[in-house]
DNA sequence: TTGCGGAATGACCTTCCGGTCATTAAAATG
DNA sequence: CATTTTAATGACCGGAAGGTCATTCCGCAA
């Protein structure tokens, strides 16, 4: 057939799927997980069934939008953890990048937290998303491995890993509900000051 | 007609209530929110058109359902605040309550997290449940309402009681996901010292 | 025992949505 | 321009789930 870089059919097709995903993108900001494959075509531009000539169904979309969107996420925190900075500074770093991720593109937000927990740490799941995401949890993983590298807590790693990233969302999630959020430097350095140094800096007096 | 209190028909009615309440928490622990009104109504031991006589629909037995698992929880909680400890004591005696909690009711975890961002912080939301169930925060303001005593961080306060709820929940799952979690008491000393001392504590060395 | 009234039931209705496929439009080919 | 091949479409299907209601069941009073 045909080589799967370069031939015209080749570009095409991936025009076609970036703009799905983009699409499906546009979908899951306005209507969450509950975004439905006809709204995803219809602000796609196209027709339902074509979604199924490049995904085979709604899962693998869903778990290619989600890993789009994780994978820019992700590439600019690798590009923290490559600086070679100390620890805190690499915290406040990490806190600082993410923050300003999301204020560029509001519209991952809802992809990263509407299928942040698919279905919790439950036995049965629900059958609308069948593929258990592990994807979804890449970036803890990398999380995990930075404070097993960083500090000797291979243990504690894990938990500490979710420890940041909820702790993270729980600022986030303030911020998106707020009509004026405050500057995002100062959130900043809110979370990492907490982050870093907890509640006891802020006893009263 | 009646007093709402003590004929037989109100005993009856909340005896009921009572047990649907819990056939749909144990529904709610098995397939999360996903339970459906027959699930539910297989789990309590009656027919689903039975549900129909003690709830209006499905959102008003769920509201219940998590007002009924929440407010055990706040009771134990409003019993720490009331208990005039110190500041740090008063955050290590929260977290071991909550933890605790959980580990004695474990369906009631699901209910928690299942339902923690309802529709997310997007515009527009999933048909399926309508109500914005503000009841869910509830905690989150007690929370908020402790810390605008405790510290005079008024501005702050909201954002540190969704920190440290988040927080909380990042522990939590963790401890649900591993079968061999470790002793409750550690994770909670854990919890406490990463919360009110931040991650610089833990160092390299 | 009989008949009444309210409670319980579950078959049924409707809506919604993921997924299919016969049909149609467009592009490639000669 | 005719023909074939490929891509796109959207009406349609099946199943799932919330909600309804005619029917059945049951406790109780006469």
């Amino acid at each position: 057939m045909t080589q799967t870089s370069d031939t015209k059919d080749a570009v095409l097709e991936r025009f076609r799927v970036e703009s799905i995903t983009e699409g499906a993108l546009r979908a899951i900001a306005r209507k969450g997980s509950a975004a439905t494959m006809q709204d995803i075509a219809d602000e796609s531009g196209i027709a339902k069934g074509t979604l199924y000539l490049y995904f085979k169904d709604r899962d693998e979309l869903l778990q290619r939008v989600s890993e789009g969107a994780l994978s820019q996420l992700l590439e600019r925190l690798e590009g923290v953890f490559s600086q070679g900075l100390s620890f805190e500074e690499t915290i406040r770093e990490l806190v600082v990048t993410k923050l300003r991720f999301f204020e560029e593109r509001r519209d991952l937000y809802r992809v990263h937290f509407e299928l942040r927990y698919p279905h919790g740490p439950g036995q049965e799941c629900n059958p609308r998303t069948k593929a258990p995401p592990a994807e979804k949890q890449m970036y803890v993983e990398r999380l995990t491995r930075y404070f097993e590298q960083a500090l000797d807590a291979t243990e504690e790693a894990p938990r500490l890993a979710m420890f940041l990233s909820e702790a993270f969302a729980a600022v986030l999630v303030r911020r998106m509900l707020e009509t004026a959020p405050p500057e995002l430097e100062r959130d900043a350095e809110f979370l990492s000051g907490l982050l870093l140094h907890g509640l006891s800096g802020r006893r009263k007096k």
